[in-house]
DNA sequence: ATTAGGG
DNA sequence: CCCTAAT
């Protein structure tokens, strides 16, 4: 009882598209359907028809942003607007994957149109309406974007103007921007335009980005895709900034200008040398209106295909201009930099889902469709300039919706798309049937004497702490006392890590925390000083025999954490100021462990001094003092 | 399965 | 520690 879909087929709305260039493109048609809870389709009632046909009287011409809303809401939970990775590259990788069945889908096409469209009820079993460009059309992506920007043009340039910044350096720089861009054009829209430019001054790649907090970055990102966002990933949201930047070079490559609402091709000739000459606020400008105009798919189109596409297209590309602009100066030698300290880092999936959760939710708290979401005003009247058109699942009839995989959309069945992250916390593993009767129980005793061992070893280091231990003689007593009693708990240890593992399987249980002891971390500082960072599967087998629970990423963890110790709290101006010292059973580690600790750090490969280095140089002045982090146990 | 990094 | 991407 969900839903109100519109589905392709029944009246044909099409005498009015005045902007509709060429003809080629086919009518677009629309029915109306309500989807049931269990996914079968029945008439919609009238009030329905009239609401959605009043719609369609009114608002076609120029719909604002509420008047969207407004369709969003028929647009809701269930409902099915599909639309083909049109010009993206993904729609290649579509077809020869064979993963999706693009063929099928033109054949049921087809059958679709072949179909009388008298009888609404005749076609019961599609829920899905696609959004499909033609795909012979797809194949060059030269063609591609011009068919896509005409159509996309004849649509909706001019939404994003609600857009506002007040910054007035950020106007002028805006008004050159559209002013270069539009060319000759005026209009209403430009000044639309004009006015609502974005803030591009915090847009200028990563190494910029890297200093912005976590709203900042949502602003940049609002500015760069005319869209809020509710991630709060940073990493996430940098991508995304200077993946959108970068991208906007790809419209100057392609030597397309914006005219009049429209995307043009420019001659060839217009391409690649006349980059170097144009102004950078134009690129930038550019870049807008490209994703004003591009963007206008679905979201998640968009965004993963950029994404997947980033890598090596954004080289090719800026390899094919042969320029580079600042933004790609600065993002380029530092991804340079870091691209040889690190290892790139894709978006997590997590946050990719994150977002299309969160911004599948409208203002009203109410879903609105995937399909719509994205481009604001644009995409509804979009869906009736360009075709509809059907998905028929033949004689199955089940709900699709629409997701993303690897880059383009796909269709699945609608119950079939199950919670991909994390499982919630609250499905405890009272519900599970495996787990052993006794295992809380075992667990809880476990644990409770963990704890009190470990309590028990905190105090000695902290005697030992009082006590001055400088020697290794000393230490070395005392770590073996210490030793015995975690010895004595790691087999429990064992039991709870087995115990937990079947249970953290379904992502459920914590691991137990254990402090890291003294001993512990001498052995992993020898571990390294032998095997050298980075080898903590060997530091594990050989040093961390008898440390059940330390696994090789606990040790590549507590060396980040030791390295990055010795990095602050060694620092020359740190008076010995502990923060956290209120809490006697945190216990500072030792200088002489950290200097070790520095030593390795500099004697082995400079990767990790470098990284360290560029790290922190990010953070410039503050990190200097090292009031971030000490090093404790 | 390990390793690297971000949170 | 956890989580996830990269290898």
């Amino acid at each position: 009882m969900e839903v109100d879909t519109l589905q392709g087929a029944q009246e044909t709305k099409n005498g009015e598209n005045d902007f509709e260039e060429n003809g080629s493109l086919d009518p677009v048609v629309y029915q109306l359907v309500r989807v049931e809870g269990d996914g079968t389709l029945v008439p919609p009632t009238e009030d329905e028809v009239l609401q959605i046909e009043q719609f369609l009287d009114d608002k076609v011409d120029l719909p604002s942003i509420d008047d969207v809303g407004n369709v969003e809401d028929f647009f809701t939970n269930d409902c099915m607007l599909l639309k083909e990775p049109d010009f993206e590259e993904g729609y290649s990788e579509l077809e020869t994957n064979g993963e999706i069945h693009t063929q099928q889908f033109d054949a049921d096409l087809e059958v679709d149109r072949l179909k009388p469209s008298d009888d609404s009820l005749d076609i019961p079993s599609k829920c899905t309406v696609v959004h499909d460009h033609k795909p012979d059309k797809l194949n060059t992506e030269q063609g591609d974007n011009n068919i896509v920007h005409q159509d996309n043009a004849s649509t909706e340039t001019p939404k994003s103007t609600v857009l506002n910044d007040s910054c007035s350096a950020e106007k002028e720089k805006a008004d050159a921007c559209s002013r270069s861009v539009n060319n000759s054009s005026t209009g209403p829209s430009v000044s639309g335009v004009t006015s609502s430019v974005p803030d591009f001054s915090i847009l200028r790649g990563e190494v910029c980005l890297d200093n912005l907090t976590i709203r900042e970055l949502q602003e940049a990102f609002r500015a760069t895709f005319g869209r809020e966002t509710t991630v709060k990933d940073k990493l996430w949201l940098k991508r995304r900034i200077t993946m959108g930047l970068t991208n906007s070079c790809d419209v100057q490559s392609s030597g397309c200008v914006v005219k009049d609402y429209k995307i043009v091709c420019k001659d060839a000739k217009h391409k690649l040398p006349t980059i170097e000459g144009l102004p950078k606020v134009e690129v930038e400008a550019t870049s807008l209106v490209r994703f004003q105009v591009l963007g206008s798919g679905n979201e998640r189109d968009t965004s993963s295909c950029s994404y997947y596409r980033s890598e090596d297209q954004q080289r090719s590309s800026n390899r094919l201009k042969g320029v580079s602009t600042d933004n790609d100066e600065s993002e380029g030698t530092l991804q340079d930099e870091q691209g040889a300290a690190k290892r790139l880092r894709k978006p997590t999936k997590r946050y990719i889902e994150e977002l299309a959760d969160t911004e599948t939710l409208d203002s009203t708290g109410k879903l609105s469709s995937p399909g719509k979401r994205a481009a604001h005003g644009e995409v509804l009247l979009r869906q009736r300039v360009t075709p509809l058109q059907e998905v028929d699942s033949l004689s199955i009839t089940y709900p699709t919706r629409k997701d993303t995989f690897g880059g383009f959309s796909v269709h699945v069945p609608y119950a079939s798309r199950m919670r991909r992250g994390r499982p919630r916390r609250n499905f405890i593993s009272f519900l599970d049937d495996d787990p052993p009767v006794e295992c809380p129980e075992v667990q809880m005793a476990v644990e409770t004497m963990l704890g009190k061992d470990g309590e028990h070893v905190n105090h000695k280091n902290a005697e030992k702490k009082g006590g001055h231990i400088e020697t290794a003689e000393k230490k070395g007593g005392h770590i073996e006392t210490a030793d015995n009693k975690e010895i004595r708990s790691i087999e429990a240890d064992d039991i709870c890590r087995t115990d937990a593992k079947t249970k953290t399987k379904r992502g459920l249980k914590r691991k137990h925390h254990r402090a890291w002891t003294l001993s512990e971390v001498l052995k992993l500082v020898d571990g390294v000083a032998q095997f050298g960072p980075g080898k903590w599967s060997e530091i594990r087998r050989l040093s961390f025999a008898s440390y059940s629970y330390r696994t090789s990423v606990d040790l590549k963890d507590k060396w980040r954490n030791l390295l990055r110790a010795s990095q602050t709290q060694l620092s020359p101006e740190n008076d010995g100021v502990c923060p956290r010292k209120s809490n006697p059973s945190i216990i500072p580690i030792p200088p002489a462990i950290l200097l070790r600790v520095k030593e390795l750090a500099e004697l082995q490969p400079q990767a990790g001094n470098l990284a360290a280095a560029i790290k922190f140089s990010g953070q410039s002045s503050k990190v200097a003092q090292g009031r971030g982090s000490s090093g404790f146990l």
